[in-house]
DNA sequence: TTGAAAGCGTTACCAC
DNA sequence: GTGGTAACGCTTTCAA
């Protein structure tokens, strides 16, 4: 067993043909008899031929790569987004690069690597992108899509929950079981997703005849959560529920609650953001919004796949209300 | 703002020198005089031009790409090894083509797909490959380095938790600490992993003199978990303490005893394996076995750099001790 | 120090 | 149907 790497040069001698038929054969497929395209597979079976993806890619400018940058990928929610995203990608035939974001702005040299390997596309999760990246991409033929995010004023298409909406729900909710005193445990102020979340809340709070609510920023870690909920108990405000803006922050709280012996929900009532499978475990139960990850994806990936074979730039944003999901950690009153 | 994609050839030209000279620039880094480095990096930046790595890599044959095959991504031990495994290898300035596989045997496709790719190497997590895949990459010039899991009659490296060890440490914990009635929620047996952790524990356990273990065979989730538990707690045998052959089980078991009026520890200690973020919840305060994560991503990257650069196939393996870290899931008798 | 030219493994466009 | 040949964008000789 030799190690050169054997080329489609290699599959066309031993089939006794010529290199374009054998090129053929894994391409178009059309033009080739049927007798000398087995002859072909055979060879190439015998040789263990694969085709090169990035001499192809460099002829045809499709590389079928996707860059996927990501961010806070510790969040449960993510790692079950990335699997959705892959199985869905792979079944249109494309491949990932992976790329793990650290700031909430996607750094220069991250944009630099997708363009270097001339990704066909690129998905933003919880992360934002300068003006001037996205220039760069759409200047390199490369589709954008923000996952999970927006912007105010749109350059690229985004594909994200309808935060608003959905934080007025939980707001409406908690007015209609009969709470009074209101907290919210944000995410960082600097995202869209935070603060549509925060806006709705709000809105249906006061409109719900409520004024105050306490209100703390983390950064949408278990341990924010955990300290912002201490910080609200131990403030002296008088506190009925608490809505965390996600999943993982709640969770956090609602163990903070505990420690300092509040019963969940007969105490605090507390609601979540996201529907991470941990949201189900009986230690918690937590009653939270589910984001309708599959048909996000979906959509995602199809707004990707249209701007990459349609070369016009529409730029689209997709918005998806998703649902409240009532488990224990509410108190219906 | 045009769109065609802009090559050296479109630098050399605005530079004022030849082709050449900028690859010059981009590659070697020798034999070009500062001022003509200067012309073409002005140039490059004016342009906006970006190397492309695919046309750099079919003539190099250096891709600087990675795969990453995992398994299991749902279980929050893996994100955390995907996390750190881009940070050591971007450092070491790869990038990673993220292939999340669902089964325990890495299938041919995904094989195909790598290859294609021209990877310089793949790290397989949780996962495994039958020889002949191996055979497959090692011809393609492809290293490849297991990641928590080995093979007995080893044809690639392997990096990995010793198992055994562990198990063995944790069934002398519980003897020591005054246990009498075991059980052992283990993996599924057809890894080295689950074989080996419950190798060590029963030795451990008989040797401490105790002959009897109730055994379940979970799947590594919580669910499994949370079942498994339940059905020792109910099976009538008397049973004080409980491993569980990683933490997510674990999660799932303490849930379920819960559930059942059990107090963890008083009543029913147990111990889990992988020191998971979450494991420090307090909700839970899972006593368990920390995996060197760091260490170990580390060392498998170290392993397939070096089969990358020494082009002979050395098979290393590697193994971690890791150790116990208690907390409050176990009652010291 | 520089530039011309060959070649990496494909696809695409020709003639035949 | 088939094979020859020119790209694709780069690195790497080799002469100058």
């Amino acid at each position: 067993m030799t190690k050169k790497k054997v080329t489609s040069t290699d599959v066309a001698k031993l089939a006794g043909v010529s290199q374009s038929t054998v090129s053929r054969v894994y391409g178009s497929g059309t033009n080739v008899s049927e007798k000398k395209r087995k002859q072909i597979l055979e060879a190439a079976e015998m040789l263990g031929y694969q085709p090169n993806a990035l001499a192809r890619g460099l002829i045809t400018n499709k590389t079928r790569m996707i860059g996927i940058v990501m961010r806070n990928i510790q969040n449960p929610f993510y790692p079950e987004v990335l699997e959705k995203f892959h199985k869905c990608l792979s079944k249109h035939g494309y491949h990932i690069l992976f790329i793990n974001s650290e700031h909430n702005l996607v750094g220069e040299d991250e944009i630099n690597h997708l363009i270097e390997y001339h990704v066909e596309g690129v998905i933003i999760t919880d992360a934002l992108l300068t003006s001037s990246a996205v220039q760069r991409l759409i200047k390199n033929e490369i589709a954008v899509v923000l996952f999970n995010r927006y912007i105010e004023n749109p350059d690229c298409s985004a594909v994200f929950c309808d935060n608003y909406f959905a934080g007025q729900e939980i707001g409406r909710y908690l007015i209609a079981s009969g709470h009074k005193h209101f907290a919210f445990i944000s995410g960082p102020l600097n995202t869209s997703t935070s603060i549509d979340r925060k806006k709705g809340f709000e809105e249906a709070v006061h409109k719900g005849g409520i004024s105050d609510i306490h209100i703390e920023i983390g950064n949408y870690s278990y341990e924010s959560g955990f300290e912002a909920a201490k910080k609200i108990l131990n403030s002296g405000n008088l506190v009925d529920c608490i809505f965390c803006g996600n999943d993982i922050t709640a969770l956090g709280a609602i163990d903070a609650a505990k420690q300092l012996g509040f019963q969940v929900p007969n105490d605090l009532s507390i609601v979540g953001f996201d529907d991470i499978t941990m949201a189900r475990w009986p230690s918690y139960s937590l009653t939270t919004w589910k984001q309708p990850i599959d048909d996000m994806v979906n959509a995602a990936v199809q707004l990707l796949l249209d701007e990459i074979s349609e070369k016009e730039n529409k730029v689209i944003t997709k918005s998806f209300p998703g649902e409240l999901v009532i488990r224990g950690s509410v108190k219906e009153k």
